[in-house]
RNA sequence: GGGCCGGUCGUCUAGUCUGGUAGGAUACUACCCUUACGAGGUAGUGGUCGCAGGUUCAAAUCCUGCCCGGCCCA
């Protein structure tokens, strides 16, 4: 084989984006990553957020699935079972209020069944774009078996658990002040509550004392709550305030009154010092009734405008009565000043409208009689990074009622009820089958309090966070599939971002924990959030979203991967640039001419004796492989994508590569064909622990690159095992590589190209010595000497010395 | 008001747990044309590590206070 005829059995100089296309068609006819539900391996379940399917993916997203299909390829080369389902969500507010402003409707004014169908018709063309965007990601989920949150199947799972819970006790109905949001005309769970920093005005308002002859002055940011104030109350140390405690104060324009109290929530130095307590301004205000016993009045209507209790102001907006107030009071004299202030106010995630707080009758499941077993519950749950436990813990820490869960909104899943028509009580259906008690005659004859035959069908449907709580037993089979629910159930996995904790996740282990008592998770993997380039969130209206497909079509999913790897460690934000996809595309291009340098050579067996340099190299790659088993262990890919591309790239392509040439090609049958044979055979042996590690998180061209060279797909290995050799080479590495940069650095000095011969004499630290050969045709020097230098010898670098004689 | 995360070459970041020459990417400059790669290679310019104190022989790293940005909770 000796002097020349070398090849390279890769043809193309590139990594053709194509290919990946065709990788995907290969992939599917070979159902590579099947499920196999009987396989002995040990199982995981990956709890896959359901997209939901009200928008389109920006690169954010994208990224967020790319990287949890890393963990499911990872845990499969690691010898897991892997259970990688995709599911679309597809229930709840967010597609309601896109069918409405696409169609100009109300879903309250419209015809369910068809407002029905004008959801799911969009949730059609939205899912199809996701799923399409998944698959060219590479995701290795099962597509042809992806659930929706909306079929019959999925519904009927969460009817019933709802029907479970229910019979358990743990759901009741009742009439509390809830966060209302007037404009989607439903309430919402504290969780779903969002503050946002706004102008507002806050008033200063003239209110007489009974008992003496004198005005004092109240501030609030919402004088059109006049009619249902209920006290005033100042802070027990305010000097100023002391001598009203127990006095009545006489509220403006309605001349009602009402008693002063002293409280400490009024804080001295906000406004005038004085607070009125009214029903219900905010939070503080439903806790103020509740601890002073005051008696509520209610003024605003579920459309968000002023009811009878507010006389005059009746049947105006909030904002208009606000408005209207003031000026009456200007009017009256009962006006001391108006301040601009910044103020937080509580609004609708959804909507971003404020929100109000109303008595509702709702129902509810209780969660606070939970809050110790959940504490103790999530703590045996491990947490990549572990820090975000922190927040899940404090989240459960502040939860102060009941989670109400109907929703007065049509499309999402039904709360399984039939009242009869004649005593009035709730009857429930045996869970088992999808139910729509709006639509449908209930699957009984009698009321089984009464015996009435008469029922009227609930209308409400359910939080969708009662849909989306279920997903980790919907996938493992709860309900559907009691052999695979047995096996896996209990080793699932969640990864998300930070930013639905104290929603998706908690949600989650509230509900498993309450259906089966046990922790619904065994590892919890959280991520950071996308962002722009600028580093902020990116935002529809704030047109800064960028989208994945074209960047996809530029530089290939591979790339786009590997950059979403290597950006930041798990839990960081991580900001999207196109020019670190532009780099990650070059990595691809450099991997592929390695592959292709390397194919050149055959795969030799191994030799009985390595060259010392041979072993050097894989004992770097056994330093690499441990790198990956670490980095994939803590499912995380920033150490092991960052390594694998110094490896490559820096050690050896830079170093390894141009050190061996001589010795692989063996032109003019310098070396032994022992010593050739083992460069070929570390070569190979090198690629193919470079690819086997890389596989999770470029799929594309690892696959492609070994399919070409080795045959089978590498989506079948294991990760590398080391290979033995002596660890302690890798001491040899830094040593090995200055010297390298020294020549290279002494030779353009000298004006010499990299491929001239070297007529002095190079100094070397002795430890290289064992490269002697390696090193004399890599720089084709006449002479190196591991030993002390000759005084005329100059310094080139660390420890290298080099003389003209 | 409280909590968490962050502030490091022009830009984006690693290093902070466990103190010891601040590393990479990108951009920029010069050179090379070496039988895998010019979508390469080699070499170079560029940093008072947010500010002020403290501990230490030694601080980007530990401690205290402050400033700025982001997120979350009151």
């Amino acid at each position: 084989m000796a002097g020349g005829g070398f090849r390279p059995r890769l043809k193309s100089k590139r990594w053709k984006i194509e290919r990946e296309v065709e990788l995907l068609e290969t992939w599917a006819e070979e159902n590579l990553y099947r499920f196999n539900e009987s396989s002995e391996k040990p199982i995981i379940v990956i709890d896959t957020p359901p997209p939901y399917a009200s928008g389109r993916w920006h690169v954010g997203g994208a990224a967020h699935y790319a990287q949890i299909d890393m963990v499911a390829r990872s845990f499969r080369m690691r010898g897991y079972e892997v259970l990688f389902p995709f599911g679309v969500d597809r229930n709840g507010l967010p597609v309601e209020v896109q069918v409405e402003k696409r169609y100009g409707i109300r879903a309250h004014e419209s015809d369910r069944i068809k407002f029905e169908e004008l959801c799911r018709k969009f949730l059609d063309e939205i899912e199809k774009g996701l799923l399409n965007i998944a698959r060219r990601l590479g995701l290795s989920c099962d597509f042809e078996n992806y659930y929706q949150t909306d079929n019959p199947d999925y519904r009927r799972v969460t009817q019933s658990t709802f029907i479970a819970l229910w019979n358990k006790g743990l759901i009741y109905e009742a009439e509390y002040p809830v966060n209302w949001c007037p404009s989607c005309r439903t309430t919402i769970a504290d969780a779903e509550v969002e503050y946002a920093e706004k102008e507002t005005k806050l008033v200063y308002m003239r209110f007489k004392v009974k008992e003496l002859d004198k005005d004092i002055v109240v501030a609030s940011t919402r004088p059109e709550l006049l009619c249902t104030c209920a006290a005033v109350i100042f802070n027990p140390e305010d000097e100023r305030y002391r001598h009203l405690e127990g006095l009545t104060a006489i509220v403006p324009l309605y001349n009602r009154e009402v008693p002063i109290l002293s409280h400490p929530y009024a804080r001295p130095e906000f406004g005038s010092g004085l607070v009125m307590v009214c029903s219900y301004g905010d939070k503080a205000d439903i806790r103020l009734f509740r601890e002073l016993g005051l008696k509520p009045v209610i003024a605003i209507d579920p459309d968000g405008r002023m009811n009878a209790n507010a006389g005059k102001y009746q049947g105006l907006k909030v904002e208009e009565a606000r408005a209207k107030v003031v000026e009456d009071l200007e009017s009256a004299g009962l006006l001391e000043k108006v301040e601009t202030i910044k103020h937080k106010t509580p609004i609708c995630w959804r909507s971003k409208d404020p929100i109000e707080f109303i008595y509702v009758k709702e129902f509810y499941l209780k969660q606070l009689d939970f809050i110790e077993d959940l504490r103790r519950i999530i703590d045996e749950m491990k947490f990549y990074p572990e820090r975000f436990k922190r927040l899940l813990l404090d989240w459960v820490d502040s939860v102060s009622i009941d989670w109400p869960i109907s929703r007065r909104r049509f499309y999402g899943t039904e709360i399984p009820i039939w009242y009869c028509k004649k005593c009035g009580k709730p009857n429930l259906p045996e869970p088992g089958r999808y139910y729509k008690p709006w639509m449908e005659k209930p699957p009984f004859e009698k009321c089984r309090y009464c015996g009435s035959t008469e029922f009227e069908g609930e209308w409400r449907t359910l939080d969708t966070w009662m849909d989306s709580s279920i997903s980790p037993l919907y996938v493992s089979g709860y309900m559907r599939d009691d052999e695979l629910f047995k096996k896996a159930s209990q080793s699932i996995l969640r990864p998300q971002g930070y930013e639905i904790i104290r929603t998706w996740l908690y949600y989650t282990i509230l509900r498993v924990y309450q259906l089966l008592g046990r922790p619904a998770f065994k590892y919890v993997r959280i991520s950071g959030m996308g962002l722009d380039e600028k580093g902020e969130a990116m935002h529809k209206s704030k047109g800064n979203v960028v989208y994945p497909e074209p960047i996809l079509e530029k530089y290939g999913a591979d790339a786009f991967r590997f950059w979403t790897a290597s950006e930041v460690k798990l839990g960081s934000d991580y900001r999207y640039s196109e020019e670190k996809v532009k780099a990650a595309r070059l990595f691809m291009t450099k991997l592929w001419n390695v592959a292709r340098f390397i194919s050149s050579f055959p795969q030799a067996e191994r030799p009985s004796k390595l060259e010392p340099l041979d072993e050097w190299i894989l004992a770097e790659a056994n330093k690499l492989i441990e790198v990956c088993e670490k980095d994939y262990e803590s499912l995380d890919f920033f150490e092991a994508s960052n390594g694998i591309k110094y490896f490559v790239w820096r050690i050896l392509a830079d170093h390894y590569l141009e050190a061996i040439k001589p010795r692989a090609y063996n032109k003019d049958g310098r070396f032994s064909s022992e010593a050739q044979r083992s460069a070929w055979y570390t070569l190979h042996q090198v690629l193919k622990t470079v690819l086997r590690l890389l596989a999770p998180i470029c799929p594309f061209i690892t696959d492609g690159i070994w399919r070409e060279l080795y045959g089978g797909t590498v989506h079948k290995e294991s990760l590398p095992e080391k290979i033995p050799v002596k660890e302690e080479l890798t001491n040899l590495t830094e040593p090995f590589m200055k010297l390298n940069s020294s020549i290279w650095r002494l030779k353009k000095k000298l004006g010499l190209p990299l491929s001239a011969s070297l007529p002095g004499v190079v100094f070397a630290p002795k430890c290289l010595e064992i490269f002697v050969d390696d090193l004399k045709h890599m720089h084709r020097l006449e002479r190196i000497e591991f030993r002390k230098p000759t005084k005329e010898a100059e310094e080139i670098g660390e420890g290298v010395y080099y003389t003209a004689q």
